[in-house]
DNA sequence: TTATTTGCGGTCTTATTAGACCTCACACAT
DNA sequence: ATGTGTGAGGTCTAATAAGACCGCAAATAA
């Protein structure tokens, strides 16, 4: 079950998820090649609009070269 | 589709998630109670039964009362 | 011994992710 | 005007996580 809680968390995410995208310079399509994960998927991901599994979320840190722990290093929704 | 790759790294997250467990002298149970997880699904989780979502993970550090990057903080299999 | 706790695994149903593909509107350059 | 890249959503199937419950064997306590 996905409450409205979650949404907003996984929104939260998806904000922070674009911002180190596009930092990294990278554009839907080019990320999706970099990580093997569909670029409507990306898409949905930054617009929270799935909730997205562990190895998904290793798969987005290799798309931005980074440590994971960076995709959870973000101020949670205030 | 969960790749036998995939397995490695849930087992080796799962070790981890233990590992934290154990420092907070919480039992499956506790620890169930703490973040509203099934006991059942936790144990799951540490022997890199499933693949967990976004949400759960954060659920895990909630129990843990630590910060979720705490979660992806440790050596990823050798 | 007896009782309690603990880790662990199984089962079942439902909700949802994964994955692949497609379409569209918009911007911008050619 | 034509082509290209981009963000954004929609659709479909198969795989699987979520969630809740149960039972058991071994460890621990009483």
């Amino acid at each position: 079950m996905i409450t409205p809680q979650d949404k907003k968390v996984l929104k939260r995410f998806g904000e922070h998820l674009r911002k180190l995208r596009k930092e990294k310079g990278l554009s839907l399509r080019e990320m999706s090649y970099a990580c093997s994960i569909d670029n409507s998927k990306i898409a949905k991901i930054e617009k929270g609009m799935i909730n997205i599994t562990f190895t998904t979320l290793l798969q987005l840190a290799v798309a931005l070269e980074a440590n994971p722990t960076v995709l959870l290093a973000y101020e949670p929704a205030e």
